[in-house]
DNA sequence: GTCTATAACATGATAGAC
DNA sequence: GTCTATCATGTTATAGAC
């Protein structure tokens, strides 16, 4: 059963990326504080004093295992923004990677998760306030934007509030999409309301 | 200096407020597991043994110092409804109780402060829903406003996004009002987009 | 007797010995 | 790579003060 082509290096990479898999589920099911080496040293099949040979700290081991969040949306035109930004909301109200969720849930209580997460949300808010620069305030506007989904996420995926848990998730962003559209078109967006004055 | 009519009871009650006062600030900026009952007994003057004897547990200091989630709207028109959610939503900008900022940075991370918050939050979508019984899906639509003021405090509060900590909180809710009313208006909130089909 | 402080025990992160 | 030691923490049990 031993596998003689399998080097050294190749056998530690393996171990490694056993214990960075099950880092990133444990820290995405129980955040950052709750999680301990010992656990993730079990879930990988190592021994835990292991964990800190390979990766020196609990924090470096957080960082390696979580991706930071998805990279700022292709510029492009703010219609194109809007299909783009509730395509992704599909997605995450699907299959959220494992790293982003880690993130998320970590993101309150530990201050360096804290941080990563400002700097990856203020990248995706500057690439947003980019596609909005036709409109007034277009950093406050994506920032907006930006938090709204974030609300809507944390509420479905991480607290699964019944509400939304049980809706289908186009319908989420068919309710949806009125809403972003309404942050990023500049002015009274709906004209029925106040016929040009 | 002495205060001769304070009863024993009296002194009881006063040490108990003081433990609740600082486990109250302390859960609110760390929250739940970060806070140690060292640190809150320091914070009040007294030793950490005390807070056990009075409180029987650190969940249960948790629950007697954190204040739910503000009651729900009292109920009323939909466009009143509006009004108020950004009311308390300019509230929240300023200064939200630190009861509720605790939950709110526990809910992720701490099961039974996740519970509490799906109850809380539950209740004023239901209160939020009744509102909006004119739309389709009212208690859907309601549980995507809360949540989108939820992201929005998270991304002020908690987060400290500095697009939006720098932003007025009236110009917040300015912008943010349409998207509320996109969100509680039924069917399709603008004509200009798709003219009629 | 009731309030307060001290000590003891279990678990977790981390560092150094082997 | 594994084992042991150290420190911080939550919790329980115990002893002292009024």
């Amino acid at each position: 059963m031993t596998t003689p082509h399998q080097s050294r290096a190749d056998r530690r990479r393996a171990t490694e990326a056993r214990i960075l898999a099950g880092a990133r589920e444990l820290f995405a099911e129980r955040g950052f504080d709750r999680t301990t080496i010992r656990a993730v040293a079990t879930a990988a099949g190592v021994d835990p004093a292991l964990v800190m040979q390979y990766f020196g700290s609990k924090r470096e081991l957080f960082t390696r295992a979580v991706q930071a969040f998805p990279a700022p949306p292709a510029p492009g035109g703010a219609d194109a923004l809007v299909d783009q930004l509730l395509a992704t909301l599909g997605l995450k109200l699907g299959g959220l990677p494992e790293g982003t969720l880690a993130m998320m849930r970590s993101m309150l209580t530990d201050p360096a998760a804290a941080e990563q997460a400002r700097e990856a949300l203020g990248r995706q808010i500057d690439g947003i306030g980019a596609a909005l620069s036709a409109a007034d305030d277009p950093e406050l506007r994506a920032a907006l934007v930006i938090t709204t989904l974030l609300g809507v996420t944390i509420g479905h995926q991480l607290l699964g509030l019944p509400a939304l848990r049980d809706a289908p998730a186009d319908r989420i962003a068919a309710l949806l999409r009125p809403a972003v559209e309404a942050l990023t078109e500049p002015g009274p967006s709906c004209g029925p309301r106040r016929p040009t004055a």
